[in-house]
DNA sequence: ATTCTGTCCTGTAGGC
DNA sequence: TGCCTACAGGACAGAA
Protein backbone atom coordinates (compact mmCIF):
# COMPACT_ATOMS: atom_id res chain seq x y z
CA UNK A 1 0.00 0.00 0.00
CA UNK A 2 1.90 2.77 1.11
CA UNK A 3 4.31 5.33 -0.20
CA UNK A 4 6.10 7.77 2.42
CA UNK A 5 2.19 10.33 2.40
CA UNK A 6 0.69 7.22 3.67
CA UNK A 7 3.31 6.26 6.18
CA UNK A 8 3.58 9.51 7.55
CA UNK A 9 0.07 10.40 7.43
CA UNK A 10 -0.21 7.01 9.91
CA UNK A 11 2.68 8.03 11.90
CA UNK A 12 1.69 11.74 12.60
CA UNK A 13 -2.32 10.06 13.76
CA UNK A 14 -0.74 7.70 16.00
CA UNK A 15 1.73 10.31 17.50
CA UNK A 16 -1.89 11.82 17.75
CA UNK A 17 -3.38 9.16 19.77
CA UNK A 18 -0.75 6.65 21.28
CA UNK A 19 1.76 8.93 23.18
CA UNK A 20 1.62 8.18 26.83
CA UNK A 21 0.07 5.12 26.53
CA UNK A 22 1.51 1.52 27.97
CA UNK A 23 0.95 -1.47 25.68
CA UNK A 24 -0.89 -3.80 28.26
CA UNK A 25 -1.27 -6.96 26.23
CA UNK A 26 -0.58 -8.45 22.47
CA UNK A 27 -1.69 -10.65 20.51
CA UNK A 28 -0.69 -12.50 17.54
CA UNK A 29 -3.78 -13.82 15.32
CA UNK A 30 -0.87 -14.61 12.01
CA UNK A 31 2.93 -14.99 13.08
CA UNK A 32 3.90 -14.80 9.42
CA UNK A 33 4.11 -10.85 9.85
CA UNK A 34 6.20 -10.89 12.77
CA UNK A 35 10.00 -11.19 11.54
CA UNK A 36 13.39 -11.90 13.23
CA UNK A 37 12.00 -12.99 16.41
CA UNK A 38 10.08 -15.34 17.90
CA UNK A 39 6.11 -14.19 18.34
CA UNK A 40 6.15 -15.02 21.97
CA UNK A 41 9.39 -12.93 22.69
CA UNK A 42 7.69 -10.37 20.69
CA UNK A 43 4.42 -10.03 22.69
CA UNK A 44 6.77 -10.86 26.29
CA UNK A 45 9.12 -7.59 25.22
CA UNK A 46 6.46 -5.17 24.31
CA UNK A 47 4.06 -5.49 27.02
CA UNK A 48 3.95 -2.90 29.59
CA UNK A 49 6.02 -0.74 27.29
CA UNK A 50 5.22 2.96 27.17
CA UNK A 51 5.10 4.55 23.63
CA UNK A 52 7.24 7.62 23.88
CA UNK A 53 7.91 8.04 20.29
CA UNK A 54 6.49 7.15 16.72
CA UNK A 55 8.54 8.89 13.33
CA UNK A 56 8.62 7.62 10.17
CA UNK A 57 12.08 6.94 8.10
CA UNK A 58 11.30 5.90 4.00
CA UNK A 59 8.19 4.03 4.24
CA UNK A 60 8.59 1.90 7.86
CA UNK A 61 6.80 3.14 10.89
CA UNK A 62 9.11 3.35 14.09
CA UNK A 63 7.85 2.94 17.62
CA UNK A 64 10.40 4.33 20.82
CA UNK A 65 8.96 3.32 24.66
CA UNK A 66 10.30 4.38 27.38
CA UNK A 67 13.21 1.67 27.27
CA UNK A 68 14.15 -1.49 25.59
CA UNK A 69 14.12 -2.09 21.62
CA UNK A 70 12.51 -0.21 19.23
CA UNK A 71 9.14 -1.50 17.66
CA UNK A 72 9.64 -1.16 13.32
CA UNK A 73 6.43 -1.68 11.37
CA UNK A 74 6.60 -1.85 7.00
CA UNK A 75 3.27 -2.12 5.95
CA UNK A 76 4.72 -3.16 2.31
CA UNK A 77 1.77 -3.25 0.40
CA UNK A 78 -1.74 -3.88 1.78
CA UNK A 79 -0.64 -3.31 5.65
CA UNK A 80 -2.45 -1.03 8.51
CA UNK A 81 -1.97 0.16 11.57
CA UNK A 82 -5.77 1.53 12.54
CA UNK A 83 -6.17 2.78 16.19
CA UNK A 84 -9.29 2.01 17.14
CA UNK A 85 -10.84 3.97 20.26
CA UNK A 86 -14.59 3.03 20.82
CA UNK A 87 -15.67 -0.31 21.47
CA UNK A 88 -16.34 -2.71 19.94
CA UNK A 89 -12.91 -3.62 18.10
CA UNK A 90 -13.15 -3.41 14.50
CA UNK A 91 -11.33 -6.77 14.09
CA UNK A 92 -11.44 -7.53 10.21
CA UNK A 93 -10.52 -10.98 8.56
CA UNK A 94 -7.26 -9.10 7.92
CA UNK A 95 -6.26 -8.34 11.05
CA UNK A 96 -3.01 -10.00 12.60
CA UNK A 97 -2.07 -8.29 15.28
CA UNK A 98 -3.47 -6.73 18.08
CA UNK A 99 -2.79 -4.35 20.53
CA UNK A 100 -4.55 -3.57 23.76
CA UNK A 101 -3.62 -0.32 25.38
CA UNK A 102 -3.97 1.40 28.62
CA UNK A 103 -6.84 3.57 27.77
CA UNK A 104 -8.36 0.38 26.76
CA UNK A 105 -8.47 1.38 22.94
CA UNK A 106 -7.29 -0.76 20.48
CA UNK A 107 -3.79 -0.45 17.67
CA UNK A 108 -4.74 -2.98 15.13
CA UNK A 109 -2.23 -4.20 12.46
CA UNK A 110 -4.43 -5.41 9.54
CA UNK A 111 -2.77 -6.69 6.70
CA UNK A 112 -3.95 -8.82 3.35
CA UNK A 113 -0.99 -10.09 1.64
CA UNK A 114 1.24 -10.55 4.65
CA UNK A 115 3.93 -8.83 2.99
CA UNK A 116 4.24 -6.81 5.78
CA UNK A 117 7.24 -6.96 8.88
CA UNK A 118 6.81 -6.30 12.36
CA UNK A 119 10.23 -6.26 13.55
CA UNK A 120 11.71 -5.32 16.99
CA UNK A 121 15.37 -3.75 17.16
CA UNK A 122 18.00 -2.58 19.70
CA UNK A 123 19.54 0.08 17.62
CA UNK A 124 18.15 1.77 14.35
CA UNK A 125 21.23 1.93 13.06
CA UNK A 126 21.64 -2.13 13.12
CA UNK A 127 18.41 -2.44 11.36
CA UNK A 128 19.25 -3.41 7.61
CA UNK A 129 17.47 -1.59 5.52
CA UNK A 130 17.84 1.38 7.20
CA UNK A 131 21.40 0.66 6.10
CA UNK A 132 20.15 0.42 2.56
CA UNK A 133 18.11 3.72 2.51
CA UNK A 134 19.37 6.77 0.78
CA UNK A 135 18.21 10.34 1.72
CA UNK A 136 15.10 11.14 2.64
CA UNK A 137 13.39 13.80 0.25
CA UNK A 138 13.00 16.39 2.47
CA UNK A 139 16.21 16.57 4.09
CA UNK A 140 18.73 19.04 2.68
CA UNK A 141 21.23 15.89 1.46
CA UNK A 142 18.67 14.83 -0.98
CA UNK A 143 19.14 18.36 -3.38
CA UNK A 144 20.37 18.39 -7.21
CA UNK A 145 23.91 18.07 -6.95
CA UNK A 146 23.34 15.08 -5.03
CA UNK A 147 20.71 13.62 -7.33
CA UNK A 148 23.05 14.71 -10.51
CA UNK A 149 26.02 12.60 -8.76
CA UNK A 150 24.23 9.45 -9.19
CA UNK A 151 22.07 9.80 -12.25
CA UNK A 152 25.35 10.36 -14.13
CA UNK A 153 26.17 7.16 -13.70
CA UNK A 154 22.50 5.16 -14.22
CA UNK A 155 22.35 3.35 -17.27
CA UNK A 156 18.61 2.16 -16.37
CA UNK A 157 15.16 4.18 -16.59
CA UNK A 158 14.58 7.08 -14.63
CA UNK A 159 11.19 5.71 -13.61
CA UNK A 160 13.28 2.36 -11.80
CA UNK A 161 15.35 4.94 -10.37
CA UNK A 162 12.74 6.83 -8.40
CA UNK A 163 11.58 3.47 -6.94
CA UNK A 164 15.06 2.41 -6.02
CA UNK A 165 15.36 3.40 -1.86
CA UNK A 166 18.58 3.93 -2.00
CA UNK A 167 18.80 6.26 -4.11
CA UNK A 168 15.70 8.49 -2.10
CA UNK A 169 13.94 7.09 0.25
CA UNK A 170 10.03 6.83 0.18
CA UNK A 171 8.84 6.99 -3.57
CA UNK A 172 6.70 4.47 -4.60
CA UNK A 173 4.42 3.31 -7.90
CA UNK A 174 2.00 6.07 -7.48
CA UNK A 175 4.24 9.05 -6.94
CA UNK A 176 7.45 7.71 -9.19
CA UNK A 177 4.49 8.11 -12.51
CA UNK A 178 3.10 11.18 -10.49
CA UNK A 179 6.67 13.04 -10.37
CA UNK A 180 7.45 11.92 -13.83
CA UNK A 181 4.21 13.41 -15.13
CA UNK A 182 4.56 16.37 -13.24
CA UNK A 183 8.32 17.10 -14.98
CA UNK A 184 7.28 15.74 -17.92
CA UNK A 185 9.91 13.71 -18.33
CA UNK A 186 9.27 10.20 -20.07
CA UNK A 187 9.61 7.21 -17.75
CA UNK A 188 11.72 5.35 -19.93
CA UNK A 189 14.33 8.18 -20.48
CA UNK A 190 17.93 6.49 -19.33
CA UNK A 191 18.51 8.24 -15.81
CA UNK A 192 21.91 9.41 -17.09
CA UNK A 193 20.55 11.48 -20.18
CA UNK A 194 18.64 13.85 -18.04
CA UNK A 195 19.91 17.53 -18.22
CA UNK A 196 20.83 20.10 -15.11
CA UNK A 197 17.21 21.75 -15.97
CA UNK A 198 15.49 18.79 -16.27
CA UNK A 199 17.38 17.38 -12.59
CA UNK A 200 16.31 20.82 -10.77
CA UNK A 201 12.39 19.79 -12.19
CA UNK A 202 12.64 16.56 -11.20
CA UNK A 203 13.78 17.39 -7.39
CA UNK A 204 11.47 20.16 -7.39
CA UNK A 205 8.53 17.63 -7.91
CA UNK A 206 9.38 15.17 -6.00
CA UNK A 207 9.16 17.30 -2.89
CA UNK A 208 6.12 19.04 -4.02
CA UNK A 209 3.98 15.75 -5.00
CA UNK A 210 4.75 14.41 -1.71
CA UNK A 211 4.40 17.64 0.29
CA UNK A 212 0.98 17.94 -2.02
CA UNK A 213 -0.10 13.75 -0.99
CA UNK A 214 0.52 14.74 2.51
CA UNK A 215 -1.66 17.83 2.94
CA UNK A 216 -4.22 14.86 0.92
CA UNK A 217 -3.83 12.84 3.59
CA UNK A 218 -2.08 9.91 0.74
CA UNK A 219 -3.98 8.21 -1.80
CA UNK A 220 -6.16 5.08 -1.33
CA UNK A 221 -6.18 3.18 -4.11
CA UNK A 222 -7.46 -0.23 -2.85
CA UNK A 223 -6.28 -1.12 1.18
CA UNK A 224 -4.53 2.14 2.26
CA UNK A 225 -6.44 3.51 5.54
CA UNK A 226 -5.31 6.54 7.87
CA UNK A 227 -4.26 5.75 11.59
CA UNK A 228 -8.36 6.05 12.18
CA UNK A 229 -9.02 3.83 9.18
CA UNK A 230 -10.18 6.38 6.85
CA UNK A 231 -9.14 6.59 3.16
CA UNK A 232 -6.85 9.35 1.66
CA UNK A 233 -7.99 12.21 -0.32
CA UNK A 234 -5.43 12.32 -3.06
CA UNK A 235 -6.64 10.17 -5.37
CA UNK A 236 -8.41 13.34 -6.88
CA UNK A 237 -4.88 15.04 -7.62
CA UNK A 238 -3.79 11.92 -9.60
CA UNK A 239 -3.26 12.82 -13.13
CA UNK A 240 -2.06 9.41 -14.46
CA UNK A 241 -1.81 6.84 -12.01
CA UNK A 242 -4.15 3.92 -12.53
CA UNK A 243 -5.42 5.57 -15.07
CA UNK A 244 -4.45 3.84 -18.43
CA UNK A 245 -6.95 5.53 -22.01
CA UNK A 246 -8.09 8.17 -20.17
CA UNK A 247 -7.12 11.15 -21.64
CA UNK A 248 -4.33 13.13 -20.90
CA UNK A 249 -4.99 16.36 -18.32
CA UNK A 250 -3.02 18.31 -20.68
CA UNK A 251 -3.08 17.46 -23.64
CA UNK A 252 -5.98 14.89 -23.73
CA UNK A 253 -3.90 12.24 -25.68
CA UNK A 254 -4.21 8.32 -24.02
CA UNK A 255 -2.56 8.08 -20.67
CA UNK A 256 -0.88 4.48 -21.39
CA UNK A 257 0.44 2.10 -19.21
CA UNK A 258 3.89 -0.05 -19.96
CA UNK A 259 5.66 -1.96 -17.65
CA UNK A 260 9.03 -1.43 -16.25
CA UNK A 261 10.75 -4.05 -13.48
CA UNK A 262 7.46 -5.96 -13.43
CA UNK A 263 5.42 -3.33 -12.18
CA UNK A 264 3.03 -0.61 -14.08
CA UNK A 265 3.73 3.04 -14.93
CA UNK A 266 1.74 5.54 -16.68
CA UNK A 267 2.25 8.58 -18.84
CA UNK A 268 1.77 10.25 -21.41
CA UNK A 269 3.83 9.94 -24.42
CA UNK A 270 2.46 13.28 -25.78
CA UNK A 271 3.89 15.76 -22.66
CA UNK A 272 6.36 13.39 -21.44
CA UNK A 273 9.63 13.74 -23.76
C1' DA B 1 29.36 -3.63 -9.23
C1' DT B 2 24.96 -3.07 -11.08
C1' DT B 3 20.79 -4.79 -12.87
C1' DC B 4 17.18 -8.14 -13.56
C1' DT B 5 13.91 -11.91 -12.06
C1' DG B 6 11.30 -14.41 -9.05
C1' DT B 7 9.10 -14.72 -4.70
C1' DC B 8 6.63 -13.82 -0.57
C1' DC B 9 0.61 -13.80 -0.06
C1' DT B 10 -4.54 -12.85 -0.64
C1' DG B 11 -8.10 -10.82 -3.15
C1' DT B 12 -10.48 -8.75 -7.01
C1' DA B 13 -11.65 -7.52 -11.73
C1' DG B 14 -12.31 -8.71 -16.33
C1' DG B 15 -12.67 -11.94 -20.32
C1' DC B 16 -14.89 -15.91 -22.07
C1' DT C 1 -22.45 -19.02 -12.50
C1' DG C 2 -17.69 -20.44 -12.83
C1' DC C 3 -13.04 -20.80 -14.45
C1' DC C 4 -8.86 -18.60 -15.83
C1' DT C 5 -5.48 -14.93 -16.10
C1' DA C 6 -3.58 -10.55 -14.82
C1' DC C 7 -2.69 -7.38 -11.54
C1' DA C 8 -2.28 -4.88 -6.87
C1' DG C 9 0.97 1.58 -2.58
C1' DG C 10 7.21 -3.24 -1.40
C1' DA C 11 11.49 -5.27 -0.60
C1' DC C 12 15.06 -8.47 -1.14
C1' DA C 13 17.77 -12.87 -2.24
C1' DG C 14 19.97 -14.90 -5.77
C1' DA C 15 21.06 -15.02 -10.58
C1' DA C 16 22.91 -12.84 -14.70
Amino acid sequence: MPELPEVETVSRDLSGTLLGLTIKKVEIIDARVVRDILPAKFCAVLKAKIIKRISRRGKAIIFGFDSGPFFIVQLMMTGQLVHAAALPVPVLKETKVIFTLSDGSHLLYNDQRLFGRLTLIENLNDFRHFQLLGPEPFETDFNPDYMQGVLKNKTVAIKKVLLDHGFVAGIGNIYASEILFRCRIDPRRNAKSLDVKEITSLHYQIIEVLQEAIEYRGSSMRNYRDGQGKKGRFNERIRVYARENESCPNCSHKVLRITQGGRSTFFCKKCQR
